[in-house]
DNA sequence: ACTCCTTTTTGAACGGTGTTCAATATAGCC
DNA sequence: GGCTATATTGAACACCGTTCAAAAAGGAGT
């Protein structure tokens, strides 16, 4: 019960992490628990609860280490497409099939940052919510890119229903839930969705 | 311990489910437990154990009713804008609205039908398979109407590209994660999905 | 009517969970 | 070297899903 200082908060909060993500390359978050991170980092369940509040918002730090990692590999992959001097509806394709990548490499970190939920009133931390509105506006710019005419708020608008398609996909394909019986069902079901919406929506 | 005779299986069965509905249209999935079923019901754990297989099972049996719930809703739904001579695709927009209406309405009850997950092989029964292929199937039957050349296939893809395109609407606005501050999102958003997209499909 | 068997139902037990909190042993300060 | 503040803990609490032996009632056969 004394007082070690074998690591420091900073480094107790990454151990805590670390344990996670290892963990949820395997494992569903279902079978994870508070004491089994606690064991796998050599503390009490105790230690991790006076360190991050809950459980709960454990599991919201690491959300948010996602939520940073789909947000680089976003921009990387956009930065690719444009080096090789894709057109904005290619670098749209190719952010959108490497969130599928993502989602179906660490589909259990990734599931974890949808269905995870707060108390009842869900508030969602605003350090949160402003995470999103970043990877958001990765999306917006390249609406703007690709058809200038169009106004901040149809950019806004056409982003959302765009990534709320890949999204969508995204979680069907990877539940299973679409039965499409063909390969790579994902860049095939994308390629429809941008390349439809997109075409009709420059006429605006 | 005796064997009661209050309720056949099948009234039992009824009975869980509904207790399970009821719950769930006030509080979340994660608040429920098997125990409070059976102290609601009033019979044990172990009775509903033996009724259903496992507290898994039972869930998965509550989402069959929802899916049963939401393609009769479709159905409603698509009739209802046939008979005031709507278009194929006036069609899919009530469809698609009606859709996320109900997913508003019972948010813990739809939720739990894509958050359920049995063991992690997740086998998903055939039954419930097949219910998400007549669901899917309405939808097709409309694109085909919409646009008597196109293929089978072309209209099976069509119809899993828009619908995971609905299906994500509805759940990165029930989760407050797409942040439009603008009232009915829903609608505003799944017309620009329906109406960019299906433009440029027809001219396939 | 009385047995005997089958079947339904249960309570207790097991190992797990997140969380609380008093007790504690150390690190740092005077 | 002693004092204090603090990080850390183990034990306790109230839950959880699941298992299983025990028990009681229904039905069948006589």
């Amino acid at each position: 019960m004394p007082r070690r200082q074998d690591h420091t908060p900073q480094e107790l909060t990454e151990l805590a992490i670390a344990s996670v993500q290892r963990h949820l390359q395997q494992t569903a978050a279902s079978q994870l628990s508070l004491r089994k991170i606690a064991r796998d980092i050599g503390y009490s369940p105790g230690t991790l609860i006076n360190l991050f509040g809950s459980y709960s918002l454990l599991l919201l730090a690491v959300n948010a280490r996602t939520l940073d990692d789909v947000h680089q590999q976003l921009q990387q992959a956009i930065r690719q497409s444009e080096q090789q001097h894709g057109s904005p509806v290619q670098q749209l394709e190719a952010a959108a099939n490497r969130y599928c990548q993502y989602a179906s490499q660490h589909p259990h970190l990734w599931r974890l940052l949808f269905e995870h939920r707060l108390a009842d009133d869900e508030p969602l931390p605003t350090w949160q919510a402003q995470r999103i509105d970043t990877l958001f506006s990765l999306i917006e710019s390249r609406l703007s890119a690709l058809h200038p005419a169009a106004s901040a708020d149809q950019c806004r608008t056409a982003a959302r229903v765009i990534w709320s398609g890949v999204h969508g996909i995204c979680s069907l394909v990877l539940d299973n839930k679409i039965f499409l019986n063909a390969g790579r069902d994902n860049d095939h079901l994308i390629h429809s969705l941008l390349s439809h919406y997109l075409t009709d929506w420059c006429r605006t």
